[in-house]
DNA sequence: CTGCTTATAAGGCAAGTGTCCAATAAGCGG
DNA sequence: CCGCTTATTGGACACTTGCCTTATAAGCAG
C-alpha cells in the first residue's frame, strides 16, 4: 500500500448547463451573504453552499470579486424587471399602480432578510469601490425614474391636485420613506409587519399628492 | 554575520493611558469598516491602522469581534448622547427642537461616510448575531423615544394640531423619512446635499403635525 | 537611581483563503 | 459506439488571519 496514485478523482457531479451553474453560484453567493455575513462569505465558502468543487468558481468568473459585482447586477436587474411588471400594466389606475408598486417592493420576494442582508453589502461596497457605485448610481437612476412615472401619472390624469411641495421634493420623500421602511422591516422582522409598511406608503403617497 | 539573535525588538512605542489606546482602537475600526469594507476590516488591519503591533488587540479586546461590537456600542452612545444634548434643551420651542434634531442627524459628525459604512456593516451584523442585535434593538428603542418625545412637546404646547394620522403611523412615517434620507446621502453625496436634507426633513414633518 | 508593573512588540502555529493547474469524466456529435 | 469538448474536481502553493506566548522596555513608586 504504498503507492497507489491511481483512483483518486471522483467528479461524479452531474454536469450542469453553464447558464444554471452561473445562477447556482448567483443564488449561492446571496444566501452566504445574509447568513455568514460580507465577512465569511468567501469563495470557497459559495461553492460549498452552491455543493460544488472550489475550483469551478474560477471556471465561471474570473474571482469571487467578481462574482459578489455580478450578483448585485443581476439582483438589481430582476427587481427593476419584477417592478415595472408589477406597476406599469395598470397606467390606467394611477392610485392602483402605486399600491401595487408598494406591496411589491415589500413583497416576500424583495424585502426578505437575505435580499435585504445582501443589499446592505452591497451599498457598503458601492462607497470604496467604483465598478459597484456604478451599478448602485444605475440602479437608483432606474428605480427613481419609475417613481417618477407612477407619480406624473397621478397629477396628469387628474387624479390628483398638483402637490402642495415641489414635484421633485415630493418623490424624494416619498422614495425616503420607501428605503427607510424597507431597512427598518429588516432590522426587526416583528416590529412593522409587511401590510403595515405598505399601508405607510399609501398613506404617504396620500398626503403627498392628494389634497 | 552568522548568528546575530540580539536587539530584535524594538518597543520604541510611546505608552498610552489605556483609555486612550483603547479609544485608538475604535476610531480605526470605524476608519477601517469604511476604508476597506468589513471583508477588510481584520485584526491585523485594524491594528496597522492605529498604528500599533497585532499583538496589542488581545491585551485591550478578548479578540476582534468584540472590538467590533464595543465600537457599535461606542458609537450607539454617543450618537443618542449627542442627540439628546442638541435637542432636549430647546423644548421651550418643539418645532426649533425638531429642527435642531434634523441638523445634528446629517451632521458632519453623523452622516459622514465613515459613519455610516459602518452603520451599514453594524445593521448587517445584527441579523445573524445576538449580541449585535441587542445593541441596535437598544439603540432602536431609545432613539424612537427621543423623537417621540420631541413630537409629544408639538402637540402638547399646542403649537400643532393633532396629526391627521394616528400618533404611532406619523412618528413611524418621520422615522422612515430620517433613515431613507440618510443612506440616501451616503450613497451618493452630490445628489442630495446636507442642507436639502434637512430641509425636506421640516417639510415632512410640518405636514405630518402641522395642519 | 532602582525595581515593579504592565503596555507593547513580535514570533510561532494551525486554519482558512485565493490562485493556479493538472487530472478526470460527462455528455454530445460523429 | 467512439472521441472531443469542457464542466468539474481536488491538490499545491504562498499568503493572511486569529490566537497564544514570550521577550522587552516605558513609566511610575520607592
Amino acid at each position: 500500500m504504498a503507492s497507489l496514485p491511481e483512483q483518486v478523482r471522483k467528479p461524479r457531479a452531474r454536469r450542469a448547463s453553464p447558464l444554471a451553474r452561473r445562477e447556482d453560484l448567483l443564488a449561492a453567493t446571496v444566501s452566504c451573504l445574509a447568513r455568514l455575513g460580507p465577512h465569511g462569505t468567501t469563495g470557497r465558502e459559495i461553492c460549498r453552499q452552491a455543493g460544488v468543487s472550489h475550483g469551478l468558481l474560477r471556471h465561471y468568473f474570473s474571482n469571487p470579486d467578481k462574482l459578489l459585482l455580478e450578483t448585485y447586477e443581476q439582483l438589481c436587474e430582476d427587481m427593476l424587471a419584477h417592478l415595472e411588471a408589477v406597476a406599469l400594466p395598470f397606467a390606467a389606475n394611477p392610485w392602483d399602480a402605486l399600491h401595487r408598486y408598494f406591496v411589491a417592493v415589500f413583497s416576500d420576494e424583495w424585502a426578505s432578510p437575505e435580499i435585504i442582508g445582501a443589499w446592505l453589502v452591497f451599498w457598503q461596497q458601492a462607497r470604496s469601490r467604483e465598478d459597484f457605485a456604478a451599478v448602485s448610481h444605475d440602479f437608483n437612476l432606474r428605480q427613481r425614474a419609475l417613481l417618477e412615472q407612477l407619480v406624473v401619472q397621478l397629477t396628469a390624469a387628474a387624479m390628483a391636485p398638483p402637490p402642495i411641495l415641489p414635484m421633485a421634493d415630493a418623490i424624494a420623500l416619498l422614495s425616503a420613506v420607501l428605503d427607510g421602511l424597507w431597512i427598518e422591516y429588516y432590522l426587526c422582522d416583528d416590529r412593522t409587519p409587511r401590510a403595515r409598511c405598505v399601508a405607510l406608503c399609501d398613506a404617504a403617497a396620500r398626503m403627498l399628492f392628494a389634497a
